[in-house]
DNA sequence: GCCGTTTTCGGCCCGACTGTTTTCAGTCG
């Protein structure tokens, strides 16, 4: 059986959404959507918790959703779920995703005229039945049209690598404004998620009008969708939608707290100021006499409330809040620790430069080092080389490092992992080369045996120093190839193979949670670009993004390593290989 | 439905905005 953890958070949340239309307690509701949410980024195998008699252990799971989850791991159903879609219609739960519908609106839309699709929704809106319902205006029916139209067309979530450049194009080009004394992206943006929502940006002003003003006025503005006093949606020209919100200045570090989320962060957190006899909001930390005693800083409110400052890539409330209270937070790993990308291509594959270009760019960022991983012979689409070019290829790597020594080009390779596990090249030809990194690029479909025990016999070949794109995954859909990852990362590590983490914004792969769990079985990452020009070395930021959400630190990732120590690190691996 | 250095019962984050009302429900982030 693949991983369920996706499965019994979809069950969990539609269970919520069904007791969503049915009226009931928004907190039995709400637990509902926190366990699912919990269940979705859980590391571990869902199943394996289940097998274990553990499901109780995970957080926002008692005695009523481990029956339902066992249940449902048990018999591929759930007798509370077909029950609930027995009671209210099911379909009336797409609803709740067009934004100014909720659970009221839903059900009386359903109950009065029946509607249980966008699609009836937006005919009815169309026929100006919307408005006399009960508390439903001229007004609601319009904007309800609105975005029904927008979810019909539903542009899927932006990716980071396209979401945070332009965030960041926004807010550089709004700082230029004399009204604007700070600006910086928020959201999911900050925490440097995978894919993104909204693009959400906080700006601290004495005089909110004057940047609002500003903000509307930007060029890149193509249209403005809403302006309030301390709030306004643009799109940008690119038909990207970007929010600004405008804070005094003395209010900006709770502001930023705030909008920063996660939700589950911000309530967790919310629940720790009020045991405290605290109150925390978007407007600063406030004591019993409702004194303010923290705001200006986040650095204020996570130091007023006796833990240290926890960098937004952790707040999921995934345990950073109980590590921060007992100063225990790990310390990230960041862009600027890199000493070289072990993983990009040139023009002798499928890359756009030439190597000579690619390590002027890598010299460029200061890299100590780059491995040149052009594809093997099997990818003929990407023009993998075959042995001949690999052994050509030696000469003018040999020319560079003549060239731009101290800085070092490493003789690597993107080997395909062949259906049967076997390497594309023979060990003997691996073994002329500095480094290997292998990947999965054809027969995804195997089914999961197959393509565990074909990934695991990979990981036995002694030559292999990196696994790339260790899930196959594509942003935004799709998935993971059917594999048990978890045997996966024990065998690298084990073996000593670093696990990647590719930079490609629509790879991003490892992911943040299998990141994580890397590190806890003890495996090495690998923070790649998996550049194909030039200045997608710049792609690498994002899989330190991804890292460091996976609580990654500098010891944990193979090319923060300097030069002399990565060397020694892959002769070890080469002697080793000879003995075997 | 979950949970406990205030609780095994009685709480559960907090405030703004919008549009509908004539004092506030519903939704959102």
């Amino acid at each position: 059986m693949s991983r369920q953890n996706e499965a019994v958070g979809d069950l969990l949340a539609n269970i919520a959404k069904l007791l969503a239309l049915k009226g009931e307690n928004p907190f039995r509701i709400r637990a509902y959507g926190e366990a699912a949410r919990t269940i979705s980024a859980l590391a571990e195998d869902i199943a394996a918790v289940h097998h274990a008699g553990r499901l109780e252990d995970i957080p926002g799971v008692g005695e009523g959703i481990a029956g339902k989850v066992a249940e449902y791991l048990n018999t591929g159903r759930c007798s509370y779920y077909e029950q609930l879609k027995r009671q209210v219609a099911p379909a009336a739960a797409d609803l709740l995703d067009v934004p100014s519908i909720g659970p009221v609106r839903a059900k009386l839309l359903y109950d009065r005229l029946g509607i249980a699709s966008i699609e009836a929704l937006q005919q009815a809106a169309a026929a100006h039945r919307l408005r006399d319902l009960p508390r439903f205006g001229a007004k609601l029916e319009d904007r309800i049209a609105q975005e029904a139209a927008r979810v019909a067309a539903r542009t899927r979530r932006l990716l980071l690598g396209v979401a945070l450049p332009t965030a960041e194009e926004v807010a550089q080009a709004l700082g230029r404004s004399p009204a604007v004394r700070a600006v910086q992206p928020a959201g999911s943006i900050r925490r440097g998620k995978d894919t993104i929502g909204d693009i959400d940006l906080l700006a601290a002003a004495d005089a909110p009008r004057a940047a609002m003003d500003a903000f509307t006025a930007l060029p890149i503005v193509k249209e403005v969708l809403a302006q309030g006093p301390t709030r306004a949606s643009i799109l940008t020209q690119d038909d990207l939608q970007v929010d600004l919100r405008v804070i005094p200045p003395d209010e900006y570090g709770a502001a930023l707290q705030y909008f920063t989320g996660s939700k589950d962060h911000n309530i967790a957190l919310r629940t720790l100021a009020m045991a405290r006899g605290y109150k925390l909001s978007e407007y600063g930390l406030f004591d019993a006499s409702g004194r303010r005693i923290a705001g200006r800083t986040e650095d204020e409110i996570y130091g007023a409330l006796e833990m240290d400052w926890i960098p937004p890539e952790l707040r999921e409330n995934r345990g950073e809040l109980a590590a921060a209270q007992q100063h225990r937070l790990p310390t990230l790993v960041a862009e600027a620790d890199l000493r070289g990308d072990l993983h990009v291509h040139t023009d002798w594959s499928d890359g756009h430069d030439s190597p000579e270009q690619m390590v002027e760019a890598a010299i460029a960022r200061g890299y100590a080092y780059l491995a040149l991983t052009d594809h093997s012979r099997s990818l003929a689409v990407a023009h993998g080389l075959t042995v001949e070019r690999v052994r050509e290829q030696r000469h003018l790597i040999d020319r560079l490092n003549a060239c731009y020594a101290p800085f070092r080009v490493l003789r690597g390779t993107e080997v395909d992992i062949l259906p049967d596990g076997s390497l594309d090249y023979p060990d003997a030809v691996l073994a002329e080369l500095d480094i290997v990194t292998a990947s999965v690029h054809s027969a995804f479909q195997q089914p999961r045996e197959r393509l565990t025990a074909r990934l695991l016999r990979a990981l036995r070949n002694p030559y292999v120093d990196v696994l790339n794109h260790p899930t196959g995954r594509l942003l935004p859909r799709r998935p993971e190839y059917d594999v048990d990852l978890e045997a996966v990362l024990r065998a690298a590590a084990a073996a000593g193979v670093a696990l990647e983490v590719n930079g490609q914004p629509d790879r991003l792969d490892l992911d943040d949670v299998w990141a994580r769990r890397a590190g806890q079985l003890g495996a090495l990452l690998a923070c790649d670009s998996d550049a194909h020009a030039a200045r997608q070395l710049g792609y690498v930021r994002y899989a330190i993004l991804t890292a460091r959400r996976g609580w990654a630190s500098p010891q944990g990732v193979l090319n923060t390593l300097p030069l002399d120590r990565l060397l020694a690190h892959l002769a070890r691996r080469r002697v080793g290989a000879r003995v075997a």
